[in-house]
DNA sequence: TGCCAGGCCGGGT
DNA sequence: ACCCGGCATGGC
């Protein structure tokens, strides 16, 4: 009686990071079509390598789904290939476009419009989008409340003895959302915070010096 | 200099 | 239902 319900470990684990690194406001994009556009172009590539590649598309003046769905796959494949696998992501880019504007005009606002669980099956059913990308999208580009599992989330939990071995996304995923208030700021923020503390401190090569999360469980078998 | 990065697909067991 | 090779550039 009149005892608060403890902020779960997640929520700790929040709150240690966004003291360390305060607010990310992320996706390091301007619009919502750069967002679509940097969830295809960053998968399995360094986010260095997507920013070039986005560059020489807003050059080109084809930073716009319209555009891309237009052009000719060889062209697309040129203007993104700093991004690597390029011809693979020159369809799978075509191929999200091509929803847009095929099917609801070129306008991504209402593409992603909807009850969250169906345009999420939509999204999963085009070439080339699978879970992270579909959530990357509906979280910072529609604004739709799923948490977006990444390597780093991962990487990050199962260093800290969150997370057992490698468990699927939709597990990973249910972990975070079951225990953190359905709030697409948090998962926002939560998502870029777990970047950030991964970049810094849990590649590779693992430098806990500094890390705002030394003082949790470590699991030293797990990098 | 090799290894790796904010995955996903297609084919094989 | 998993497992694996392929995709490819730029940075460390």
């Amino acid at each position: 009686m009149g005892r608060t319900t403890p902020r779960s470990d997640l929520l700790r684990m929040y709150d240690d990071l966004l003291a360390a690194y305060g607010p990310q406001q992320w996706w390091p994009a301007d619009t919502p079509t750069e967002v679509v556009i940097g969830a295809v172009l960053t998968q399995n590539t360094a986010w260095t390598n997507v920013e070039k590649a986005i560059a020489s598309l807003r050059k080109a003046g084809a930073l716009d789904l319209p555009h891309i769905a237009a052009l000719d796959e060889a062209e697309l494949a040129a203007l993104i290939r700093s991004a690597g696998t390029f011809r693979i992501k020159a369809r799978r880019l075509q191929a999200l476009a091509r929803w847009v504007v095929d099917e609801h005009g070129g306008d991504l606002t209402r593409a992603l419009s909807g009850p969250t669980a169906e345009v999420r099956q939509r999204l999963l059913q085009l070439h080339g989008v699978g879970p992270e990308t579909a959530d990357a999208i509906l979280l910072y580009a529609g604004n739709h409340p799923v948490f977006v599992v990444d390597a780093y989330a991962r990487r990050v939990l199962r260093r800290h003895g969150l997370l057992t071995d490698a468990a699927a996304y939709d597990v990973v995923q249910a972990y975070f959302e079951q225990r953190l208030p359905r709030d697409a700021q948090l998962f926002n923020e939560y998502h870029a915070l777990l970047v950030e503390v991964g970049k810094r401190h849990c590649r590779a090569v693992a430098r806990c010096t500094g890390c705002p999360l030394a003082h949790w469980p470590h699991n030293e078998a797990n990098t």
